[in-house]
DNA sequence: CTTGACTCTGGAGAATACTCCAGGGTTATC
DNA sequence: GATAACCCTGGAGTATTCTCCAGAGTCAAG
């Protein structure tokens, strides 16, 4: 398997694959004769893993723990323990954060919905709202 | 309330702030005579939420169309509400992304505690792995 | 009216995470 | 053995999101 067919496969441009190779997320690929990264299933998965911790708004760094913590299995230690814990926290934090957001969301939702019942104006005067910052900016 | 006020009961730089305005994130401070930034509550709440949101993931594109819709209640529209549902979809999105990096962390630390009570090893070979790409790395 | 703490603007610099390119080698196919 | 599609390296460039700085003005206290 060479890059290109990682990178349909991932998602993600193969200048992105280098580029994380390049950063230590992922080891150095093994090289065909002529020179040429080779990967395996194992590679896939863990790019899949970067591309969707990105999603979630960790930083390449915190990834990098990240994947420091799942390659421990057979070898923990308390250091690694610690960061288990300080990283389940930071994501039960994230998910609390997100929940907060999605109730806004599901009421402005529905107050949305309420206006659009009664009236269906054809534009928003949304944004000289943000302009002039007059109500309900949260 | 002037800047350095905000700065402080936000957790935000001045300079962010300053910073916010020109993308504008927040609507342009009114002045006081001599030029300074004047600010109101509903200033900090917003700075708030742009902190919170940004913690999520959110770029601050994203944030500001999370903040124009936050914004149109009292003048909502179909667009509003399109953007609406988009960022519900992408909130669950990412919720259920982070639940499954919950999982993944719950299960290492399980692993990493049933051998921890075996033996209490004093480094960690995780880097080495990393590097080698052997065994363990989702 | 001076001192110190605060603020202003405009612009440069930095960290993160890519993205693109030139110039050149590799591989499969006909 | 040439053609097309793929890959290589090294380095420059880009977008985002700040962060810092110089040089200067504002303001409250003594």
């Amino acid at each position: 398997m060479q890059i290109g067919e990682v990178a349909q496969s991932t998602g993600l441009s193969i200048d992105t694959i280098r580029f994380y190779e390049k950063q230590a997320l992922i080891p150095a690929a093994k090289r065909s004769s002529g020179g040429y990264r080779v990967y395996d299933e194992r590679n896939v998965e863990r790019l899949l893993f970067i591309g969707r911790a990105q999603g979630l708004g960790f930083s390449l760094q915190e990834i990098r723990e990240l994947l420091l913590i799942e390659s421990s299995e057979g070898a923990p230690c308390s250091h690694v323990q610690d960061l288990l814990a300080a990283k389940t926290i930071q994501v039960r934090e994230k998910i609390v954060g997100l929940r907060k957001i999605q109730a806004r969301l599901a009421k402005a939702q529905k107050q949305c919905t309420a206006a659009l019942t009664k009236s269906c104006s054809a534009e928003c005067p949304v944004l000289e709202e943000l302009e002039s910052g007059k109500k309900g900016l949260l």
